[in-house]
DNA sequence: TTAGTAATCGCAAACGGTTGCAATAACATG
DNA sequence: CATGTTATTGCAACCGTTTGCGATTACTAA
């Protein structure tokens, strides 16, 4: 049973409609290219030329149910929020680029230490089901110090 | 000299000008009670007091001006933006509950780790300058438990 | 002290995202 | 297949935050 498929079977256990909007929400979220996570106005965009009364609450109140099945993760792309289809190999993390907004994959491991820190000596649980961190990634460390130069 | 004169002067050698409004914003910052930091309506509703046509884009713009300064420290609590006067003794982090929408400081220490990690293994410089990381207190998280069995 | 200039302001409109509500439609049941 | 219940939808209004713009004002230099 192919990913798309067991999203609908999930809505379905758990007692939520399948309506056609909810269906193509979940089809382009799943046929996404390239990194795999779409902005949520991508997402609308695409979803409007298949239904073209799809309202864009609609899309938000879609991802944010699936966001809450586990069907799709959601992670925030300078200060917009893009969605992506769950990763059934196991949960990643991301390390965003502020200056390309590439997104990077990061294994959970690299944080597993960082909660029990937190846990042990504050009993702080946090919340690192999906998380990510900004910054700048290696390709643009280089590109920003020719800015400096040719600037 | 005092927090609230040196950010005077940081303002004036920047060769940014000192408006009544920016001033008004600065103080009520500096004022600011318990753990320190303001929404950012709590500091508009505080500066139309004292000035009443001071307009809430002014308040945004005067906070973004003194975080790009190193004044005024961001916090994203619950959503809304935060902020509070920069800790003179060092930097330090959040810990955000997401139940109580308490903020706890967290020393830089506990983050180091993780920036050479991600800094050795990716080339990923991360923005750690502030950070806040969302989760449940250990206040709260005794007190869901009690709701489990009540309700 | 006065004028000149550019930064800053207040206002209003826009942004991405959320929510209330009446109309619609998916599903369960007979 | 017809019916009733209730989740879901589209719409419009709202939220917190940002931005464009013409009017104002802090500063500079004569």
């Amino acid at each position: 049973m192919i990913e798309h498929e067991k999203a609908i079977e999930t809505l379905r256990l758990k007692g939520h409609r399948l309506t056609p909007q909810r269906l193509i929400v979940l089809s382009i979220i799943a046929g996404a290219s390239g990194g795999g996570h779409m902005g949520v106005d991508e997402v609308y965009q695409a979803a409007k030329k298949a239904y073209p009364y799809m309202d864009i609450a609609t899309v938000y109140r879609t991802l944010h149910l699936f966001k809450g099945l586990g069907v799709v993760t959601e992670v925030a792309i300078g200060d917009r929020l893009h969605f992506e289809l769950t990763d059934p190999d196991g949960h990643h993390h991301h390390m965003v680029c502020r200056t390309c907004n590439g997104a990077f994959n990061l294994s959970p491991h690299y944080l597993a230490e960082f909660r029990d820190t937190l846990n042990k000596e504050f009993g702080f649980e946090p919340d690192l089901e999906h998380f990510a961190v900004s910054g700048v990634c290696a390709k643009c460390q280089g590109a920003n110090k020719e800015d400096e130069i040719r600037i």
